[in-house]
Order: structure tokens, then C-alpha cells, then sequence
RNA sequence: GGCUCGGUGGCAGAGUGGUUAUGUAGGGGCCUGCAAAGCCUUGCACAGCGGUUCGAUUCCGCUCCGAGCCUCCA
């Protein structure tokens, strides 16, 4: 019986996942800040806990994933001014984008997607707690985290507080008790938008809207709490300090969440993707170049945590692997996926327990697929329950093959056309006119109809 | 400066103390009138230097190089 195994962040070492409660698997994956078009990276970390979710899913009854939507943050305040939109304008157009845009990568909507503007009151209650357990003070407008209190600060990122504040390279504020403190709750002076609060007008602290939001979605406490590398530090280090000094929980860090799981970066060509570099790549871009499960794959290409080097060259090479399983399965057409113990293959669903290794779990996928020129029937069925079942949890090969590789459509010409052009080709290859042959077929091609000669006769697709 | 994580064949990317990763690209061949697809076959690897070992790409140490975080960031 495989076991999952699942790197945790808190403790840095690959553990076996033993859940909380086995009837219901709890996750939480700190969401986009919506104000601007998701980018590649966004997208890695929506398709890996998709995929972490969906597996999950396969081995528990009931798995509730939680990921929210930052829509109240800086950011989001200087882009509303700067394009002189309304902020919930903004954030709502760009959460609606958002979830177009990972869906077209495959990835399911969470089964809650809290915003944090609904969440004010828990943050402000959260904050509350927070100052009567004697881990937050205030001090001109500001709540502040004392983070010498919380004598196991720095656990998650493995790093102390005294080195943090030698290596520091910013401004301490003049309201900070220590420099390592963070706030909770800040002023917020008209026309930037805020709520009263028991510290006056206001708005919240970035960190504190994922303690607040996953304490109420999920309860506590719960099993995954996932993000970005980046957000190990200090976003994830502070959410812990903030949820168990509120819960006097200061001994047991795992009170917050049992598992950190985070997934590494993208890189453009071999550089980090900033703005200042200009090499942001877009899902809403990249969607209208390339199938959304062409990306999926592609970003699946590599461990999750491993950095991926985001280039054309391997969205082709996936492309074409892509193309090769829908193949398979279109030459699969007529066996019926099936094999006896209705199990997929040991050595292929391993890797996906061995900390989601997806791209074990591909090449075992070719593996297979490299074995159908010399299979029976019976094993043929077998290849193609693998590829189906697999493909479902990894999110790839669930769409019809001849759709997916283009056969029989055309946007340009019409069917009838198409078949009297092909029938006049195989007549003039009949009577060895190979020049008027190849001549239908260059003028085909050209109006992005390709054909194919197979054994059973010609078939074209769409290119 | 501190804390992490890496350096595998043209490219991408797993893994392992001794045996083929896998894909993609390239070479050769088969099939085809020719294509396309498919099939067969074939190069090319484990940054460097030490150590442990019968044996290291895999463990340990050092060196070099790269990336991330320490400030908003997925």
C-alpha cells in the first residue's frame, strides 16, 4: 500500500502525510492579490495544489480546499489610483479573470474562495485576541506584533531573529518596538479606504487576513497551508506567530497547520520574471497562444519544488509529447480502457505519492506508451486505463482525440470540399499523377487542412 | 552578511552506492510514390578537487558557479 509523503516546510523534511481527521482533508492555499492579470507563476501554484487537491481527493473521502482572494492590499490601492477605478471594481474584474484564466489550465475552483473585505471583523477580533494575550501593542494608530515574545519565531524559514535584523537592509519604523515587528492593523487616512476599528480608522495588515480566513473556513487545526516559496518569509512565519500567540498555542506551532507546502518559482529564460526585466508572462497571454493543457503539462514538467525555467522551447517539447498521448489514445480508439483490478500501474501512481514527483510520473506515462507497438488487446487496455486515469488526476488527455489533435474540422473550409479535394488527390495518386497529388495536398495545407495516409485510408486535421 | 535550494547528456528533467530513466532535438534504417504519422536503431551525462568504500553521479568535506528569501512578490 502506498503512503503519501509530502515535503513540510515546517521541519524541512519529506513526511508521510497522516491526517488530522481522515473524513475530511483540510487545505488552505494563500491566493492572488487581484490587481492585475495573473502570471505564469501564479499559475504553477494554482496548478500544483489543484493536482495536490485532485490526488488527495482520490485517496480520501472528502478533501475541503480553501484559497482565498487578497482584494484589500497596497497594490491594489495604487493600481485603483493609478487607472482611477474603483477598488472593488477592480479586484471583482480581476478575481472574475482570474478564475477564467486558471480554468482554462484545468485547475477547479476551491471549494471556498474567501475574500479577505469579508473578513475584517475575524481580523479585527483576531487582533484583539492578540493584544489581550499580550503579543500585540499599539502605538500611534498601528498594531504591532512583538515578535520577541514569540520565542519560536523564525522556525518555518529557519532563520533567527537577531541575524534577521544584522542582515536587515530597510528602515526600521519609528512605531516598531523591535524591528522585527510587524503590523497587524494600520491607519488608513481618507481617501484610502478602511474600516473603524477599536484603534480607529483603519485596514489590516497583510498577513493577518490568511490566519483570520483560515481559522473560519477550516477550523483549527487543519493539514495543508500552502504558497509560494515566497511566501515562506515572512508572510508564513507571521501567520503562525499570529494564529497561535492568539490561541496560546505558542508551544505547538503545528496548532496553526500540520503540513507547509510550498512550490518554487518560474523563471523566464533563464531570468527572474520581474517587471523591471519586462518579462512577465501572462496565463491570459499565453492562453491564446497555446492549449491551456500544453501549459498544464509544462508546468508539471518539473518537481514542484524544483525552479522551472519557463521557455518556448519546452512548452514545444510538451506540446509535442501531448500530441503523441492523444495519439496513442486515438489509435486506442476502439479498446476499452479496462484492466482486472481496476488499479493503475505500482511503478506509475508511485511517484505521484513520492511528494507529487509528476515528472516520474510522465516519464512512466511514456514508458507505457512506448510498450503499445508491440501490445495485445489486453494490455492495450490496460496502457489506456493508465493514461486516462492518470491523466485525470495530473489534469491532461480528458478531451476527445480526434477534437484535441483537429481531426475532421476545419475554420476555413468545409467538410464536403475537403473530402471531394481528397478523393481527387487519391485518384491522381491511383493513376501515378504524383504532381497533381502533391499539388491538391500543397493547396490543402496552405488553407491549414493536413492530411494523413494511414492504412485505412486518408484523414486530415486542422493545423 | 545570514538562511535556504540547486549544478545530470544539444535542450528539458527524474533517479540511484554497483545494472536502460523518460521526453525532445540529432544520426542511421524500415514503412510510404513522396509527405505526415508510426516502427527499429544509435551518439552524447552526472561542475571541480579531495575523502569514505571492493565500488560513487548517488554519502561526507572543500572549492567554484547559479537561484531564491532576508523589502512588495506565486
Amino acid at each position: 500500500m502506498n503512503k503519501l509523503k509530502l515535503h513540510n516546510t515546517l521541519g524541512n523534511k519529506l513526511e508521510e502525510f497522516i491526517p488530522i481527521n481522515i473524513k475530511n482533508i483540510r487545505v488552505y492555499a494563500c491566493g492572488p492579490t487581484v490587481y492585475n492579470y495573473a502570471h505564469i507563476g501564479n499559475a504553477r501554484m494554482a496548478v500544483v495544489n489543484d493536482l495536490l487537491v485532485c490526488f488527495l481527493r482520490t485517496i480520501y473521502p472528502k478533501v475541503t480546499y480553501v484559497s482565498n482572494i487578497t482584494d484589500i492590499d497596497d497594490k491594489i490601492i495604487a493600481a485603483s489610483e493609478e487607472k482611477n477605478i474603483p477598488i472593488k471594481e477592480l479586484t471583482k474584474k480581476f478575481t472574475d479573470i482570474y478564475n477564467e484564466d486558471m480554468s482554462v489550465l484545468g485547475v477547479s475552483l476551491p471549494d471556498i474562495q474567501p475574500k479577505a473585505t469579508d473578513h475584517i471583523n475575524e481580523m479585527i477580533e483576531l487582533t484583539k485576541l492578540l493584544i489581550q494575550n499580550n503579543f500585540a501593542y499599539e502605538k500611534e494608530g498601528h498594531v504591532l506584533f512583538d515578535v520577541p515574545k514569540f520565542k519560536d519565531y523564525g522556525s518555518l524559514s529557519g532563520r533567527n531573529r537577531d541575524e534577521q535584523i544584522i542582515g536587515s537592509r530597510v528602515e526600521v519604523a519609528p512605531y516598531k518596538k523591535d524591528p522585527t515587528d510587524f503590523v497587524l492593523w494600520k491607519p488608513s487616512p481618507a481617501p484610502k479606504p478602511g474600516w473603524e476599528s477599536p484603534w480607529g480608522f483603519g485596514r489590516p495588515g497583510w498577513h493577518l487576513e490568511c490566519s483570520a480566513m483560515s481559522e473560519k473556513t477550516l477550523g483549527l487545526p487543519f493539514d495543508i497551508h500552502s504558497g509560494g516559496a515566497d511566501l515562506i518569509f515572512p508572510h508564513h512565519e507571521n501567520e503562525i506567530a499570529q494564529t497561535c500567540a492568539a490561541h496560546n498555542n505558542t508551544h505547538d506551532l503545528k496548532s496553526f497547520a500540520k503540513y507547509w507546502f510550498h512550490n518554487g518559482f518560474v523563471n523566464v529564460e533563464g531570468e527572474k520574471m520581474s517587471k523591471s526585466v519586462g518579462n512577465i508572462r501572462l496565463v491570459n497571454e499565453l492562453n491564446k497562444e497555446f492549449k491551456g493543457e500544453v501549459l498544464r503539462l509544462t508546468l508539471l514538467s518539473a518537481h514542484y519544488r524544483q525552479p522551472l525555467n519557463w521557455t518556448r522551447n519546452i512548452i514545444k517539447q510538451n506540446s509535442t509529447m501531448l500530441e503523441r498521448f492523444y495519439r496513442n489514445l486515438k489509435d486506442l480508439e476502439n479498446i476499452d480502457a479496462y484492466k482486472d483490478n481496476d488499479q493503475i500501474d505500482d511503478v506509475v501512481i508511485e511517484g505521484l505519492y513520492d511528494d507529487l514527483n509528476t515528472p516520474k510520473v510522465i516519464a512512466e506515462l511514456n514508458v507505457l506508451s512506448n510498450q503499445l507497438s508491440s501490445a495485445d488487446n489486453k494490455m492495450k487496455s490496460r496502457i489506456k486505463y493508465n493514461l486516462l486515469e492518470v491523466g485525470k488526476i495530473i489534469g491532461i488527455l480528458q478531451n476527445n482525440p480526434d477534437t484535441w489533435l483537429g481531426y475532421g474540422k476545419s475554420a476555413i473550409l468545409d467538410e464536403t470540399t475537403i473530402e471531394r479535394l481528397i478523393k481527387e488527390r487519391n485518384e491522381a495518386r491511383g493513376n501515378k499523377n504524383f504532381d497533381l497529388a502533391d499539388q491538391i495536398r500543397d493547396e490543402l495545407k496552405e488553407k491549414g487542412v493536413e492530411i494523413e495516409d494511414t492504412k485505412n485510408g486518408t484523414i486530415w486535421k486542422s493545423v
